[in-house]
DNA sequence: GTTAGCATGTAAGGAGTTACATGATTTT
DNA sequence: AAAATCATGTAACTCCTTACATGCTAAC
């Protein structure tokens, strides 16, 4: 997941670490970043995959031979997605199986990079999620329903809290898989024009 | 995370493995449930630490002599919670740091056991929750505000839900701490009665 | 010229998963 | 007695975190 949101950030413009985490933190979810530890080893498979490639300022060629061992080689390194790991991405984000949806995390990088996904596949992610949390809701609907007596008063806060988020959540992807199939058909019509891209209005939502 | 939710559940009554299993979903959020691979293993550091001890239905002794190596040992193992695991339940549950409530599994756990928290611990996690909860909004509403030209409509739509969703957890945890003060002031006014365990009358929620 | 914060990296470990293997009990 | 399902368990692995170690660069 970490190595598919890299290669999706390299796609837009080449970075160094310390900004990639940044942007990741907007594309996972916005609340938790990814820490170092799993970032730069990431990177590093990455370039040993040959999907990206540093742009490495200092090479051990350019220094003097009396430089010693050097544990660790530093100054910014920035990255850029090579031929092969574009290839990679377009693999990625073309899936259309459970592992694109079933996992939150997952389901969130994939519609991150929508972008970059044809647009039937978005369509069928967006079922495939929605699919995935209906049956989250209703195995938590049916535990509340028969074990509503038994639970005290916290428990059923929880689960009610639960319910009521994941009905929530459904209702958000009938949103946008309408506007999905609204954008379909609008670019069945009128077939010479580019398919819109931003959408025209989105349906409203009132607070704030 | 896990072997917390395991005391707590066998502080309620003795089990075996997969019953745990079920009410451990209840519990861990009504959706995902834990592997068994994950939960023999915690079954087995429990009892090596001593916090839980199995009723095993047929131990080696009354075996006849021939039994070959047992590689594994069936029928049903009943567990219940020791004197010391009673202790480190009590323990667990009422620290209020941040690992209670950072996390959002562990938060969960917490208020699952809440029947077994004192008033003034549970107001603390609760509190402590919501300014977590309260700063993933603040970091999310800035970053919404900063970047949102740059965004496409596919990742604003997944944050302004991730928004949505944030905004209305601290709306309920607000309910439920006021619900916890209510509560408090009722005791202090007449400290004869037993503290309620069971809420009055939940606020409403109005939706379903 | 030293402190603060930017930037890169490694080692150890935590908390779970999947895949596999097997035995015990109930249903047909 | 065969099939289904209940029940226990292990090994290998995934994916991330924390704690640590270090160097580079700009600001004071």
């Amino acid at each position: 997941m970490l190595e598919f949101a890299i290669l999706g950030l390299l796609q837009q413009s080449p970075m160094h670490g310390y900004e990639l985490r940044k942007e990741l933190a907007a594309v996972l979810g916005g609340l938790r970043s990814i820490s170092y530890g799993s970032l730069y080893p990431a990177l590093k498979r990455l370039q040993v995959a040959g999907l990206i490639a540093s742009d490495d300022p200092t090479p051990r060629s350019l220094l003097p031979a009396d430089a010693p061992a050097l544990t660790g080689r530093r100054g910014k390194v920035v990255y850029a997605i090579t031929a092969e790991g574009k290839e990679r991405f377009a693999d990625l984000v073309s899936q259309t199986g459970p592992e694109a949806y079933d996992d939150e995390g997952r389901f969130g990088v994939h519609l991150a990079f929508f972008r970059h996904t044809a647009a039937d596949v978005r369509l069928r992610i967006l079922e495939g999620r929605r699919r995935t949390v209906e049956r989250q809701r209703d195995r938590l609907m049916d535990s509340l329903r028969r074990t509503q007596e038994k639970l005290d008063r916290y428990t059923l806060e929880l689960q009610r809290h639960g319910l009521d988020s994941v009905d929530r959540e459904v209702r958000w992807l009938t949103e946008l898989i309408d506007s999905e199939r609204d954008d379909a058909a609008r670019a069945e019509q009128s077939p010479t024009q580019t398919p819109p891209a931003q959408s025209p209005t989105p349906p409203d939502d009132g607070t704030t």
